[in-house]
Order: C-alpha cells, then sequence, then structure tokens
DNA sequence: TGACATCAACTAATAAACTAGTAGATCCCA
DNA sequence: TGGGATCTACTAGTTTATTAGTTGATGTCA
C-alpha cells in the first residue's frame, strides 16, 4: 500500500479480464489458450497474474478437480467505467467534452458511425431520465 | 527495450505535461512550484522526473542563465491523443461507442452539456469535410 | 571574500509490473 | 504401479516508476 490505490487494472490485468468477460469461469489452461493466440507467454506467468489479481481482488476462484476456476469480479462495465474516469481526472482533468473531442480525433468515425455515436448519446439520455 | 514503448506518459509525467501545457518554458523550480499546491514533493523528485522525460524525448530544455528551461515535445492535443488510442485499443478494444458510453456514463452530464458534446461533435464532423 | 542559496548531476532505495523457472502433489492410463 | 501430463505454490529476476538524498559548481550579497 503506497501511493497507488490500483486505481486500474494494469495492461496485462486488462487482457486477462477481457478473456474472462467472454467466458468466465476459465481455468489458467483456457485464459492461456486464448492469450497464445496474440502473444506467447509461459503457462506460469498467467498463472502468477491470475494469482496477483486475485489477492487484489480483480478475479474470484474456486476449484473444479484440481484446478483452479477464475471470475472477473466487477463487470466489464464497472471496470472499464473505472478506466474512463481514470483517465478523464488524469489527463483531461475533468472535460468531457476535451475527451470526446480526442475520441473523434483518434478513431475518425465514418458518417455511418458518427450516427451510431449518436444514437448512443441519445439512449444514455433516454436512459437516464427514465432512471433518474 | 523491452515490452513498452512508452506509449503514453505515465501519472507524474502527465502532472508536469499538464504545467507545461500551461506556461512555457517552465525552470524546475517554476514546476515545482505548481505542483505543489497539490501533493508537495521534494525539489530533486521533479529534477529527476524532468531527466528522465527528457531522456524519453518528452521534453525539451536550454539553458536560462544556469538554469534549465523546459518545454513539452508534443502539444497536449498530440499526448492526450496517444492517451485516448492507447486506452481505445487497451480497454475497449477499438470500439469507439463503447468508449463514448463509458465517457457518458461516468461523467454523467447535464442536458446543457449534452448540448455542448453535441456540438463537439458537429464541430468535428464539419471540420472533417473541410480539411479531407 | 566568505556564508548562504540555488541548481544540475549522480546515486540510491522502494514498490509495482511482468515473466518464468523449479518443486511437489495428483491424476490418468498403459 | 509407474511414467508422463498437469496443476498450484513458491521463488526469483528484470524493468519501470517514483521519490529523495548527497555532492559539487556557481552565483549573490553583505
Amino acid at each position: 500500500m503506497s501511493r497507488h490505490r490500483q486505481a486500474t487494472p494494469t495492461e496485462v490485468e486488462l487482457e486477462i479480464l477481457h478473456v474472462l468477460w467472454e467466458h468466465q469461469p476459465s481455468t489458467v489452461r483456457e485464459v492461456v489458450d486464448v492469450l497464445n493466440r496474440k502473444r506467447p507467454r509461459a503457462y506460469t506467468s498467467i498463472l502468477s497474474m491470475l494469482n496477483v489479481m486475485f489477492e487484489k481482488g480483480l478475479v474470484t476462484r474456486e476449484m473444479r478437480g484440481r484446478a483452479h476456476v477464475y471470475r472477473a469480479k466487477k463487470s466489464r462495465e464497472k471496470t472499464l467505467g473505472s478506466v474512463v474516469k481514470d483517465v478523464l481526472g488524469r489527463a483531461f482533468q475533468g472535460s468531457t467534452t476535451s475527451l470526446i473531442a480526442q475520441v473523434l480525433e483518434q478513431s475518425k468515425p465514418s458518417a455511418e458511425e458518427l450516427d451510431e455515436i449518436r444514437r448512443t448519446i441519445e439512449a444514455w439520455q433516454n436512459e437516464e431520465n427514465d432512471n433518474g
């Protein structure tokens, strides 16, 4: 426990979480097999990472036979929400529009994608009105 | 040279860059004075960081009297663009709309802020048409 | 001109992130 | 029933990030 509060998962942690979100629960072996399609690492590397993540509370696990099966503790949405919150504060000093301008600049969406983005905004607004 | 290509500045590096973007060029002393309003650190800590950043090519420097004055090498826009690109790939697997949905969810903009966001989108679209 | 302040350079220490090797238990099957 | 495969736990090494102390040069001012 130092200055860091493990605000957001690290790069490799996110890689692993993405695998789990796609298919839960998974054994270490299953996670390794998926990850190795992109970048090969030793079985024990992923095992160690999952142990660290278990200790951090990022994943839960239980026995299935003599192997552990792992689940992400927080949903994809919750986790990615933290990531965004972190970036928003750390890099954009809270300015939502500035962040969105950069997202557009980076992703250069087509007209169709822009429409989808607009729909996303409308959908969010409607949902807000419904709930709150 | 390992797995990392220094994709994006670290947290403290971003803190320092924000100071420089506000007021360039700055001496170490000036950066320290600004940063210490938020969180006090030793002069030599910031000095070391600026040295690291100089070696990484994040900042330039030149002599003014017997002190260095520092400038951010890349603009705020370019740098924040990299940050977004990084997050987009690392956490959102390239899905712009998913990222924007999370931005809304996190910032919960008011109706006025939503309008501003819409204007940001329109502005970006017009600019794209003008240029490209 | 000598005490004091300021500055860069160097050194170092700590923590976190990541990767992987070794050892020992257990399971399965010929 | 013993050899190979597989799994966890443990250990450890490398790199990066962050903070700060020490040292020596230089500049200022009384």
